[in-house]
DNA sequence: CTGGCATCTTGATACTTTCTTGATACCTTT
DNA sequence: AAAGGTATCAAGAAAGTATCAAGATGCCAG
């Protein structure tokens, strides 16, 4: 249905979670959505673009935690925690993760459903664009694919994650040490080089010129910077 | 001092609330402010402009709901409610009224500092730093970018440095001693020469006519002042 | 287990930008 | 006109950047 109600999807591999959920929420306010595992719920949040959605941590195929961090690669899409697990340690883990909210089950439906309202609040309110089109270049983060002029260019895993950074931050200023701690990590925060190679050959993949750059331009002495959305 | 730390408004009447909540919080990650009533609370969110409000709702003078109502009319600053009421009716009441989270008394101190994170994450990413307009020169710090007439001008990165600390006490003189010591450090206090071939080089980049300085200004025999906001 | 493949890391080298410095010209005040 | 402070130019030195390619690593298929 072509309906514009806020879209729900609720990830759980129990079927008497997913019923008691969907006749929590039926209630005809929300157009409801759901996946049995980590990777069901990273493609339907690709393809449903759900509003909220509602994650038990425990999934048969992948951790939760690990789900989370995924989706906030691309997305800013509030995630509420429904979770049998008490322990501080878990809520912290998931929260830090990028989660907006953890309930702990058992839950009071009216709870539940305020909490739904505080996350849709904040959906409703922001909706960015989760596909970067700069001139030529398209960068698709939830797709995980990278066109230039049209053609799918294909990238090494550390090229990509480089990329990402850039574009998740296009027009800001990244310096050398924000990369290299993100990507590589505080070990190598002395060690430019490595990033060096790593933004030449990305060039030689994107840009038309790589002595010419037109998307990553260099900030001499502090760092690179994609262009800025036109 | 005018650090950046983030601002946490604490709202609660007890004094051993008060107290556990400045331990659990005083690791220097932020800047701490209180008030024990509701009037104190709403006046003092006008005048600390806190990034986090922690709330109790057992307030003396007034329903901690109504707190909440009164911030929501103008200030979407994230409320979490920090309450010893676990009924789903208190819940449901704050969440609506437009709470950001609920933790019900007693809570892990690491949990209450994840559920921080997450208020401040959204809080921080949707205030944006400020851009400094001066007549047609444009700095805005976040992106590193300085625009002339709309027009991107590149600096390096000495020249950048010097900009951004005459934006930052734009309408003040500052010494040659100042901006040495603090650009080129102590060794240099003596040195104006590197000081004033920077500042040419910045006028011929910035202003209309280099030798008419229009931005920055030259205060002979003291220093120089970037032109006030106007 | 082994070879092949893609990727990552590292070193060498050429190249570009930025910094520093000295020489010199320019104001403005007295 | 002299003096003290200021502005500009340009060249060498220093710092930072781009690129190629060889060796190392890790993974998958046969």
């Amino acid at each position: 249905m072509g309906n514009n109600l806020p879209r729900i999807l609720i990830v759980d591999d129990e079927p008497a979670i997913q019923r008691f959920l969907r006749t929590a929420l039926d209630s005809c306010e929300f157009s409801l959505h759901q996946a049995e595992n980590g990777h069901a719920a990273l493609a339907a949040t690709v393809t449903t673009k759900p509003d909220v959605i509602l994650l038990d941590l425990g999934l048969p195929d992948m951790d939760g935690v690990e789900v989370i961090r995924r989706i906030r690669q691309w997305s800013q899409v509030p995630i509420v925690v429904l979770s049998v697990r008490d322990r501080e340690g878990d809520k912290v883990k998931a929260l830090d993760a990028g989660a907006d909210d953890y309930l702990t089950k058992p839950f009071g439906v009216g709870e539940l459903l305020a909490r739904i309202r505080v996350a849709l609040r904040r959906s409703l309110q922001q909706a960015p664009e989760p596909v970067y089109r700069i001139d030529e270049l398209e960068v698709d983060l939830a797709r995980r694919r990278v066109l230039v002029r049209g053609e799918e260019v294909s990238l090494t895993p550390t090229e990509y994650e480089l990329l990402r950074l850039l574009v998740v931050h296009a027009g800001k200023v990244l310096t050398h040490r924000q990369i290299l701690k993100q990507i590589w990590g505080v070990g190598y925060l002395e060690q430019p080089h490595v990033l060096r190679v790593n933004i030449s050959n990305l060039r030689h993949k994107l840009e038309s010129d790589a002595s010419r750059p037109h998307y990553i331009l260099t900030e001499t002495g502090v760092g690179y910077r994609l262009k800025a959305k036109s």
